[in-house]
DNA sequence: CACCATGTTCCTTG
DNA sequence: CCAAGGAACATGGT
């Protein structure tokens, strides 16, 4: 579910549903989710506390909170990992089985599950702190990337997943952004021509950009409950399977036609990960 | 049973 | 010391 555009996706759909509200009561069912935080630390810090904003950093969620009693503001941090989702749902409602956190804010339960357990909800920034820009910030220059790229013998597409070079782009966004800069998926970040650097920036931000917009491209589901209820988010619900694939040029069309010459898209393997491109289209 | 999975971190190897 | 590759984390889907 979660590379950048997933991530804003709920952030915007989260934030004015959480500001205001109290932690009333935590449940921790899952302590690793809260590393290094201890459950100690994280009681102590959010009960009672006030939820003030909702951000995102890369594909994290900041949470900004004003603690009880001193009022003080601070920070809790979320990841999604790969399965990750946060919604709220009603109090009566029962916990999912792979709730790791639960949180009482009154009428609605903040739920944290992750069947995987890869994400985190924690109070440690240093994560978030190691990101490079945000693809939509104006430092995110084409001389910076040009630079960031630098003299790396990588591939551009393993490359492209490094968060300290770009906030925010995961699997699935480094491939479509390499297949609309029309670049070879393999070729060494150093190799990239100027004009190729300056496509690739363009197809990085047009294609987080289309993303959000469509209320992200995969089928998103951040309800996990019936529907109905006007404390749960639909993402799903409009988007159809199909339709939402439709969106993705080459991620997962292995023997598909490319959508733009009609060849074969291929899948190859780079860094443990799957890579989609079209051989006719990238192959330069 | 085999293989794959939207992410990040750590360990080993060269 | 650095880069690159792979395993690990834990579970579910096909």
């Amino acid at each position: 579910m979660p590379e950048l555009p997933e991530v804003e996706v709920l952030v915007r759909h989260l934030a004015p549903l959480l500001k205001g509200k109290t932690i009333r009561a935590i449940n921790v069912r899952r302590t690793a989710v809260l590393a290094p935080t201890t459950v100690a630390e994280f009681m102590g810090t959010l009960l009672g506390g006030k939820f003030t904003g909702l951000t995102r950093r890369g594909k994290y969620l900041m949470f900004t909170l004003r603690a009880a009693g001193t009022g003080d503001p601070f920070l809790l941090v979320g990841h999604l990992g790969m399965t990750g989702r946060i919604y709220l749902q009603r109090k009566s409602a029962p916990l999912p089985k792979h709730a790791a956190v639960a949180m009482e804010l009154g009428a609605a339960r903040f739920v944290y599950e992750d069947p995987r357990y890869f994400g985190r909800l924690t109070l440690d920034t240093r994560g978030p702190a190691k990101l490079g820009p945000e693809p939509f910030a104006p430092e995110f220059t084409v001389s910076y990337l040009a630079g960031a790229l630098g003299r790396s013998a990588q591939a551009i597409k393993v490359r492209l997943l490094d968060q300290t070079l770009v906030a925010g782009v995961g699997n699935i966004y480094a491939s479509e952004a390499l297949f609309r800069a029309g670049i070879s998926p393999r070729l060494a970040a150093r190799k990239l021509r100027p004009a190729q650097i300056a496509a690739l920036r363009r197809a990085i931000r047009g294609v987080l950009a289309l993303a959000i917009r469509r209320g992200s491209t995969l089928p998103l589901d951040f309800s996990g409950g019936p529907r109905g209820d006007r404390l749960f988010y639909h993402g799903s619900a409009p988007v159809a399977d199909g339709l939402a694939r439709e969106m993705l040029r080459v991620y997962d069309r292995a023997g598909l036609p490319c959508p733009t010459c009609g060849a074969a898209i291929r899948r190859l393997v780079q860094a443990a990960r799957s890579t989609f491109y079209c051989p006719a289209c990238q192959c330069r």
